[in-house]
DNA sequence: TATTAGACTTAGAATCGCCTAA
DNA sequence: TTAGGCGATTCTAAGTCTAATA
C-alpha cells in the first residue's frame, strides 16, 4: 500500500531522492575523530544492542511514524554490524502535514465534556477531623492534611504490606529517625535557635490514618515514621543544602490608580495586588473576563465591601502601569553603573549558597532555590482560576528534606521559621511548598544537569530503546485486537495505535478546575471527524492548550471501529468511553515491562531523529551539516506537535530579508549589465549611488555574480526557515525526546562538533552521554 | 475497582543578556 | 549609544504515572 503513506499525513517527498547516508570517511575510531572530541568525548565500550534487520515491509504506511522512515542506506553500512544492525524502518521520510496551527478557533468545543469525578469528600472530612490542625490552610490538599506523628513507636503497622516487603528488603527503607532533631539549626541561626524547627512526617501517600495525630507543641520536633513515597527506592543516602530564598518583602510606590477619573488610596497590601494586575495591561490576560473577574473577587476581599472601588471596570491602572515602565527603563540603564554591577555581583554572590547541594558527598546544582513570588495565577487557554492571587510563600510554609545528619539551614527571613524538615531518602525533592492556587505540590529539586536527573533520562532513553525490541509485537497486538468482540480491547487496541502512530498523549482525565484540554484516551466525539473512505480529521486542544489538527489515513479496520465508537454520541461524549490511562497501561505492561503510553512518544522522536540523520547527512562543511539535523529536530518537532506563538516581530522580521533580497537582486542585475559591456569592452555603468564602478574583466564579474547568486539564496533560506520553523518549538523535543546518543554518535561520526547541537545547558544536562560510541544506534 | 495524592517529567512563555548594526 | 535580534536561561503551568486508599 506504497500510496497510502502520501495520504497518512505524512509527505513522500523523499521517495525520488538518491539514497542519502553515507558514513563519513572516519570512522569513530579515526585519529580525527578522536581528535575532535577529545575533551568532551572519551571512547568507551561500544553499548552493543542485538542484532536485528527487518526486511522490508508491504504495508508500511499503516505503520507508525517511526518505522515509516526508511532504512534505504543500511545495507550500505551494513559492513559495519553495529551499526546497520537495529535500523527497521521503511518507507520515505514521512512528513505529518497539515497541523501548524497556533489558532484554537475552529477546534472542537471541548467545554462540558468533563466527565463528573467522583468526590471523596465524605471520607476525606472525617480524615481531615482526625488529623494534624495545625490551622495552616496551605496544609489541606485534596483531603488530606500533612500530620506531624506523636507517637512513633508502631510504626510498621501503619504500612501496608507491599511496601514493608519492599522495605526489609532494601537498604533505603531504612526508617526515619526515632529521636527528634530539635536543635540541629546551624549554630549561628539565631531565629532558629529560639524556635527548633519542626521534623515533621513527609506528603506520604503511605501514611495511614491511624499515624495521623495533632501535634501538641508545634516547637517540639518529632521525627518521622511515615515511610517515604516515590517509587520506593533509594535516592540519596547523605543530602545537605542551605534551604531556599525566598523574594524580598513588597515595597509599596505610593503611584495611585484612578477611580472614576480620581486618585484613590490604597493600603500598601491593596496597592502590591494592584501592580500585580496593572503590570499585565499588555498581555492577553488582562482582557480576558474569566482572568478579570477572579482577580477582582480576590482584590475585592483585600479592599472590603465599603471600599470606593466597587467596579474593576472604573478602575484606570495607567498611572502604576506607567510607573513600571519608568522602573523598568531605569533598571536597565542601572546596569551600566559600576555600583549597580557591584549590587548585582553580591546578590549573586548572595545567591551562590542557595545554588548547590550536596549529595552523597558530590556538590550539585540546585535547579529552582528561588520561591515563587506572588503574582496572579497564569494558567494557559481557558482556565477557569487565571487571575486568581497566587499568595506570598514564607518559610513557614515550606519543608526540607536533609540528610539526617545534615544541619539544618539557617531560615533565611530573621523571626521565620520552616515550616518542617524530613529525612526522606527514597524522593528526589529537597523542598515543597503547597501551591496556593491548586493545592498539588511545588517542589524544589536538583537541576537538570545532575547526576540524579541524568541518570533518570538514561533510563527513559533505554526504556524507549527496549520498546523498539517489542514494538512489532505491541503492533501485531493491537493490530488483531481491531476486530476484537470486546469493546473495551477494541478500544485499547485504537487507542494504542493512535498514540504510536500520531504520538499522541495517554491523556487523563480532568477536573472542572482546569483548562478543558484531551489526550488520546480522553478524546471527544467533536474531536475526530470520520473522512470517507479512511482518514480521521483530528481538532483537539492538548496539553498547555494548544490546539492539534491532523487528517491522516488510517488502516480501514481503525475508520470502521473509530465510527462505531462514534455512532450515536453527541460531540461532548468520549469517544473511548470505556478507557482510561490506568487501563491503558496496564494493558501496555502486559506488553512489555514497565511499558506506558508515553514511551511511545519517545521512542517515535529519537528513532525519527535517528533514521533521519542516517538518511539525511551528506559530506559538507559543519554548517550544512548543522541544517541537516536541524531538519530532522523539525520533523520531530512536529510529530511531537511542539508549538509556539509566532514572535511579534517576526513579520518584521520576514519584511527586512525580503527587502535584502529585492536589493541584492537588483545588484545582480547590475552586475550582469557589466559583465556583458566588458565582454564588448565597454565601461562599466555608474553605480546605483552614482559612483564610478572600476572597470575589471569579465572573468571578475562572472565571479562577482557568483558570490552574488550565493548571498541571494543564502538570505532566501534565512527566510524560508525563519517562515518554516514560526510555530515550529525545536526545544522541547532536543530536551526532552530525542535520545542525546544519537546526536553525540553523529557528531563523532561527520565531525560536528557537539558545541554546534547542544548549548551550554544541554552540554551539562547530557553529560552521561557524551561517552557514546560514534556507531551509537537507537 | 475507582479514585486520587504525590512525585516526577514535559511544556511554552517570559525574561535575561550578549552581540551587532545603525 | 541605542535598539533590536536572538539564543540561553528561568519560571512555573500542565501533563504522566504509580501506588495507596476507600
Amino acid at each position: 500500500m506504497a500510496t497510502e503513506a502520501r495520504h497518512d499525513g505524512y509527505s513522500d517527498d523523499d521517495d525520488d531522492k538518491p539514497i542519502a547516508f553515507r558514513r563519513s570517511d572516519h570512522n569513530g575510531d579515526s585519529e580525527d575523530a578522536r581528535s575532535l572530541s577529545s575533551i568532551i568525548f572519551r571512547n568507551t565500550p561500544l553499548n552493543r544492542r542485538p542484532s536485528k534487520i527487518v526486511e522490508d515491509e508491504s504495508d508500511d504506511d499503516e505503520v507508525p511514524i517511526a518505522s515509516r522512515l526508511q532504512k534505504k542506506n543500511d545495507k550500505q553500512d551494513s559492513t559495519d554490524e553495529k551499526n546497520s544492525s537495529t535500523l527497521e524502518n521503511e518507507g520515505a521520510a514521512n512528513k505529518v502535514s497539515g497541523k501548524r496551527l497556533l489558532e484554537k478557533g475552529s477546534s472542537a468545543d471541548q467545554s462540558s465534556m468533563k466527565k463528573l469525578k467522583v468526590s471523596s469528600s465524605s471520607t476525606s472530612v472525617s480524615m481531615k477531623q482526625d488529623s494534624l490542625k495545625t490551622g495552616k490552610q496551605g496544609d489541606k490538599r485534596k483531603g488530606k492534611q500533612l500530620s506531624v506523628k506523636e507517637d512513633e513507636t508502631d510504626d510498621d503497622d501503619d504500612v501496608p504490606i507491599a511496601k514493608r516487603i519492599k522495605s526489609s528488603n532494601s537498604s533505603n527503607s531504612k526508617k526515619p529517625p526515632a529521636k527528634p532533631k530539635v536543635g540541629k539549626q546551624s549554630s549561628t541561626s539565631s531565629a532558629t535557635k529560639s524556635k527548633a524547627t519542626r521534623v515533621v512526617s513527609p506528603p506520604s501517600k503511605t501514611r495511614s490514618k491511624k499515624s495521623k495525630k495533632v501535634i501538641k507543641d508545634f516547637n517540639y520536633a518529632k521525627s518521622s515514621k511515615s515511610l517515604p513515597s516515590g517509587d520506593g527506592k533509594k535516592k540519596w543516602t547523605t543530602l545537605e543544602h542551605n534551604g531556599v530564598t525566598f523574594p524580598p518583602p513588597y515595597e509599596p510606590h505610593g503611584v495611585k490608580i484612578l477611580y472614576k477619573g480620581k486618585p484613590v488610596n490604597l493600603s500598601p497590601e491593596q496597592e502590591e495586588v494592584a501592580t500585580l494586575f496593572a503590570v499585565l495591561r499588555e498581555t492577553n490576560y488582562y482582557s480576558k473576563p474569566q482572568f478579570r473577574e477572579n482577580f477582582w473577587n480576590d482584590w475585592r476581599k483585600l479592599l472590603g465591601q465599603n471600599h470606593v472601588i466597587q467596579k474593576l471596570d472604573d478602575c484606570d491602572f495607567t498611572p502604576i502601569y506607567d510607573w513600571h515602565l519608568e522602573q523598568k527603563k531605569v533598571n536597565s540603564k542601572r546596569i551600566y553603573f559600576f555600583n549597580d554591577m557591584q549590587v548585582k555581583k553580591a546578590s549573586r554572590q548572595k545567591e551562590e549558597k542557595y545554588m548547590w547541594a550536596v549529595v552523597d558527598g558530590v556538590k550539585e546544582k540546585v535547579g529552582n532555590f528561588n520561591v515563587e513570588p506572588p503574582g496572579l495565577f497564569r494558567g494557559r487557554g481557558d482556565h477557569p482560576k487565571m487571575g486568581k492571587l497566587k499568595k506570598r510563600i514564607h518559610p513557614c510554609d515550606v519543608t526540607l528534606n536533609l540528610g539526617k545528619d545534615a544541619p539544618i539551614p539557617e531560615c533565611p527571613i530573621p523571626g521565620e521559621r520552616w515550616k518542617g524538615v524530613m529525612h526522606y531518602d527514597t524522593v528526589t525533592w529537597l523542598a515543597y511548598w503547597t501551591d496556593p492556587i491548586n493545592q498539588g505540590f511545588k517542589y524544589v529539586s536538583l537541576s537538570a544537569s545532575s547526576t540524579q536527573k541524568g541518570q533518570s533520562d538514561k533510563k527513559k532513553y533505554e526504556k524507549a530503546r527496549k520498546l523498539k525490541d517489542h514494538v512489532d509485537h505491541i503492533r501485531a497486538s493491537y493490530t488483531t485486537n481491531f476486530t476484537a468482540k470486546d469493546v473495551s480491547k477494541r478500544q485499547i487496541a485504537v487507542a494504542i495505535y493512535l498514540i504510536d502512530k500520531l504520538a499522541l498523549r495517554a491523556g487523563n482525565e480532568k477536573g472542572d478546575d482546569e483548562a478543558d484540554t484531551v489526550g488520546c484516551c480522553t478524546l471527544k466525539v467533536g474531536n475526530v471527524e470520520c473522512v470517507p473512505p479512511n482518514k480521521l480529521k483530528f481538532d483537539f486542544i492538548g496539553k498547555d492548550s494548544i490546539q492539534y489538527v491532523n487528517t491522516v489515513e488510517v488502516k480501514p479496520a481503525v475508520y470502521k471501529t473509530i465510527r462505531q465508537f462514534r455512532a450515536g454520541k453527541s460531540n461532548s461524549d468520549d469517544v473511548f468511553d470505556e478507557l482510561d490511562t490506568h487501563k491503558l497501561n496496564a494493558y501496555l505492561k502486559e506488553l512489555m515491562p514497565d511499558l506506558t503510553a508515553k514511551v511511545f512518544r519517545t521512542y517515535n522522536a529519537s528513532i525519527t531523529l535517528d533514521t533521519m540523520l542516517r538518511q539525511e547527512t551528506r559530506d559538507g562543511d559543519v554548517k550544512q551539516k548543522a541544517v541537516v539535523y536541524q531538519q530532522a529536530n523539525k520533523e520531530v518537532a512536529i510529530i511531537c506537535n511542539h508549538q509556539r506563538t509566532v514572535s511579534k516581530s517576526h513579520g518584521a522580521q520576514v519584511e527586512r530579508l525580503a527587502g535584502k533580497i529585492k536589493d541584492l537582486k537588483e545588484g545582480l542585475k547590475e552586475l550582469t549589465t557589466n559583465l556583458e559591456r566588458a565582454k564588448k569592452g565597454k565601461a562599466p555603468l555608474e553605480g546605483a549611488d552614482g559612483k564610478k564602478t572600476r572597470n575589471i574583466t569579465p572573468e571578475a564579474w562572472e565571479k562577482k555574480i557568483g558570490q552574488q547568486m550565493m548571498k541571494i539564496e543564502k538570505v532566501e533560506r534565512d527566510m524560508q526557515t525563519k517562515e518554516d520553523l514560526k510555530t515550529v518549538a525545536l526545544g522541547t523535543s532536543k530536551i526532552n525526546y530525542m535520545d542525546p546518543r544519537i546526536t553525540v554518535a553523529w557528531c563523532k561520526r561527520h565531525e560536528v562538533p557537539i558545541e554546534k547541537i547542544f548549548n551550554k545547558s544541554l552540554l551539562e544536562k547530557f553529560a552521561w552521554a557524551m561517552d557514546v560510541e560514534p556507531d551509537f544506534t537507537f
